[in-house]
DNA sequence: ATAAGAAAAGACTGGTCTGTCTAGTTATCC
DNA sequence: GGATAACTAGACAGACCAGTCTTTTCTTAT
């Protein structure tokens, strides 16, 4: 765990190019340059630049999910568990390497042919989703399923909408909105106290 | 108005191009061979990718929200204009050719250097905020600035993600949900009759 | 010490890219 | 008809692309 593997190595080069500059304007020889290891060496760990992309998406969920459940963990149950995820987003926009969500960064670059990448955003953001939607189990009482789904997907379109604006506008109003107006969602629920 | 002058072929083909591969997955070839005419031509035109970029996301921009003011005055005033561009989402989510939004879509693919594009987007997203913020205005009677650009705001939000969202998951609950959503946000004020 | 494996360095293939330039063709207007 | 402008076709430059391969060097385990 943790260890500095060129495996590790790689993914860290690439991850922070393509997350700044895009997966398509970053080329093999930025990611080797950058990684200080040789051509060869990169193709023995990764059969292509797609393979690469993946473990990077990869990469940059698992830690983000990660995060967020331990926002989630720290936090008094009821509405501040259900808002932790625009905390993380606020500490995230904070960061001097914030360009947005590398997911959906990545599928506006995809053409439709590249099914496998839009396969794993489409996974990745099912997961966020559901994890969601199992905070929104925790903290509200007596709420039908589809009340659920509801509130969670409501959770969800803030976020990632506030995630892309505050990278668009460089700004972070559409953090603070969107925090704003996600305890609507759950404004005549049964909250956990 | 309307013609179809070579200008506008190169746009055409460039926009469609654009919108469905991306701008960095799109050669200049295949915008010339698209458009039927020689290499030259379209650099008497355009004096670079770049501009051709521009002028792609301003059609799409300048035309999305004709449409949009359209579908507002053609409903009742009140509720149903504040909702109209759920709907207007709705039915181009329905076009075969839909494939999310070209600002957004055009940002995930910008590397921090290219300013100008960055700018262009950003000034059209600031113009449908404000208009959104002029449809509150006249739908919404006593209301406070922040609360205008708050309704607006989140509006603008819920329209940003669910554009997004049902592109990625290539499915439209997220625009019924941010369809659904949006009502929280004016539901104590005063919304025209 | 030696054998085996891992990695470095970078040449190379075959292709793509944007943008320029030259030549020849067509259309238009006086 | 002759001049002017706009277009076509495609060669070309110079750079970059992903990916393969060879050769040399280094590390490590027995």
């Amino acid at each position: 765990m943790g260890e500095i593997t060129i495996h590790n190595k790689i993914i860290t080069s690439a991850s922070n190019l393509f997350y700044a500059n895009g997966y398509n304007s970053t080329g093999i020889n930025e990611i080797i340059s950058k990684s200080g290891i040789a051509k060869a060496t990169l193709y023995s760990h990764f059969k292509s630049k797609e393979d690469i992309c993946m473990a990077y998406l990869k990469q940059r969920h698992d830690s983000f999910l990660e995060s967020l459940k331990s926002y989630v963990s720290k936090r008094k149950k009821g509405r501040n568990q259900l808002l932790a995820i625009f905390d993380l987003l606020r500490d995230m926009y904070r960061e001097e390497d914030f360009h947005g969500c590398w997911g959906l960064k990545t599928l506006g670059e995809l053409s439709p042919k590249q099914k496998k990448i839009l396969g794993v955003i489409q996974k990745q953001k099912k997961e966020l989703l559901l994890y969601l939607g199992e905070v929104v189990g925790d903290n509200i009482t007596n709420i039908s399923k589809a009340e659920t789904e509801k509130i969670s997907g409501g959770i969800y379109l803030l976020y990632d909408s506030a995630i892309t604006e505050s990278h668009l506008f460089k700004n972070d109003w559409p953090i603070y909105t969107a925090r704003s107006i996600a305890p609507l969602l759950f404004a005549n629920s049964e909250v956990v106290q």
